[in-house]
DNA sequence: ACTGGCACTCACGCCCAACGAGTGCCAGCA
DNA sequence: TGCTGGCACTCGTTGGGCGTGAGTGCCAGT
């Protein structure tokens, strides 16, 4: 059976109450507050209706409805209205993110504006940035046979490994500097390996032991994504769930300081363009089932980098929470984009 | 009136007590758990001198005793015995920081030693290393006039910041780059800051735009103190706190996001080589009166980089949890120190 | 198809009494 | 002088009983 117009309408007009309010609401406070033109006895004729059909329920006999988790994703799916951004939310993402140095600095203030303007924990992915290329490759020598590969890729991104180096080997470093950056310099990672493995076989006899750890420095960089660092704030929002505290807080903070998990909550949403929203027992993860995750990808125009997202209640105002995640991860992607 | 052995060995019975049970400790429980050879009547005579005196009270009038602050102050300078790690503990320090990577990856692995070793949340700041010399400097063009100045220390740290670069200034910038690293390398960021600022007058006129802009970069990188970053890690562990929710925990989580009043909590303990308690009230930030931090210093030898420490509640176990500390700082220093 | 009426359910708040852990004080004893 | 046993007292905690009210389901009437 489907759900006529009047029914949804109720539905709609039971979460918005239960989210603002976070008490059960009850068929009578509902025609007060919402102009249903029908009595409480019919909306109460509906609400047994809706529950049958698993939307909402009732925590005890005698209490109002909240929403069950397929309740909230109907309502994202076809009830939810576009809530526009306020003038203050629009203005803080401007001036939040204006004056970034780099990437690091970039990812830091996103995720403290995506905290802000939710009230919500954020959590934002590195950008992966796969088309970019390489730009440099530097050796240098510190102290003790010590010594640092650097490589620097065309988005501004800068990496190291430490490796040993033999005393007195400037001269070698030297040499085997100006033959990886002719072999690599422009290339994607994923060319620039198989230039890497090359090189290694005209190098003389004596730059081979040399020759082998850096290059196995460098490919340890290119196949370590940047992406697989996240970056987690706003956790005093977490107060917001108020009760259930050692059945909600603690799981989540554990999911908050595990990157794995993190990973794999936005990354379900990474290969979408649009806002990815998460419910309850949707959740890959059994400490986050009565939270939700609203998530996105980031980038510029078809390539995305990574993502980004907030973890916060089931009774979240999701109309507003979706819309500045997408203004935020839109933003963002340009912003990137532009240096 | 000073306290005599008797009523210091119920003091601290009376804290030992309390920090396992979390609950107020009575005459009676006391002569039981310890063999105090009096009686709960003469118990009772001496904490009514400690309670005037300020190192216990009672929670109300028929409950047992709780320290103060002022207790635990006496416990910790003056009652507390030093309690030797567990083998387990020895185990984690070592097996945690095996295989470190870089300085990055040391400090993350230090914070979550730190948190699972004193079971409390944990906060590692930067090490500063002001003796570490300049090692290498280098400028690269990325796109679009855009470039990257990249500064190298003999401590194996690499940091860089975005400049913007005229088109085909390649070879203004290899002449610019020799001249900085004959200039500076080998130099520490202080005399650095003297040489970079005498190297501009010599430039050539047309080298001076971009001249300004490299060195204004290096100043800036030179300046900013590696040593304002803190990574906080074992955020969990807030569960401890059970109750007290609102008036708790959410102040530590603010002040965790504040990375200048972590500075600060450390900052204050950053001159001593050993461990320093922060009982309750004496705790510079309002949000953690209800906490303590303990924390240390660590280096090498006598040259101190920075330091890290734990904020826990009040009621902590603190013979163990100085001693987990004192551990994890040593054993960082020398790590650090090694390579 | 909707409405008003009605009986029913049940969480919540309140009061009150019993309980008991713990205290302070005091008189007695070494 | 210092310690002890005894005793009256305090007061938070626990649990049962009860009234209240929000909210429901059902049904007959329009």
């Amino acid at each position: 059976m489907v759900l006529d117009d009047r029914k949804l309408r109720i539905l709609r007009a039971i979460i918005t109450d239960y989210v603002s309010s976070q008490e059960p609401v009850g068929s009578r406070a509902l025609v007060e507050r919402h102009n249903l033109d029908v009595s409480p006895a019919t909306v109460r004729n509906d609400m047994a209706v809706l529950e049958e059909q698993g939307y909402i329920t009732q925590p005890h006999t005698s209490a109002g409805r909240i929403p069950t988790d397929k309740g909230y994703r109907l309502f994202v799916d076809r009830l939810g209205t576009v809530k526009p951004l306020t003038p203050a939310e629009r203005r803080a993402i401007q001036t939040f993110m204006a004056g970034a140095l780099d990437v690091d600095d970039v990812v830091r203030r996103t995720v403290r504006l995506l905290a802000q303007v939710t009230h919500q924990v954020a959590i934002v992915q590195y950008p992966a940035m796969a088309t970019a290329t390489i730009r440099h490759v530097d050796l240098i020598t510190l102290t003790h046979g010590r010594g640092l590969v650097i490589l620097v890729n065309s988005a501004g991104r800068v990496e190291q490994r430490p490796i040993e180096v033999p005393d007195q080997a400037d001269e070698q470093l030297a040499d085997l500097r100006n033959r990886i950056n002719l072999a690599v310099v422009g290339m994607t990672s994923k060319r620039a390996i198989d230039a890497l493995t090359g090189l290694l076989d005209v190098l003389p006899d004596s730059g081979r032991p040399l020759g082998n750890v850096v290059v196995a420095a460098l490919l340890d960089m290119m196949a370590s994504d940047p992406s697989t660092r996240v970056v987690v704030g706003g956790v005093p929002n977490l107060t917001r769930f108020g009760d259930q505290f050692e059945t909600t807080v603690r799981p989540v903070l554990e999911a908050l300081e595990e990157q794995v998990v993190l990973l794999r909550l936005l990354g379900e949403a990474g290969s979408s363009a649009d806002v990815t929203v998460r419910i309850g027992h949707e959740n890959p993860y059994a400490g986050l089932r009565s939270t939700s995750v609203v998530a996105s990808a980031y980038g510029h125009n078809d390539d995305m980098w990574a993502s980004m997202g907030i973890v916060g209640p089931t009774r979240m105002d999701y109309p507003s929470t979706i819309a500045n995640v997408r203004a935020v991860a839109r933003y963002v992607g340009r912003f990137l984009a532009e240096g």
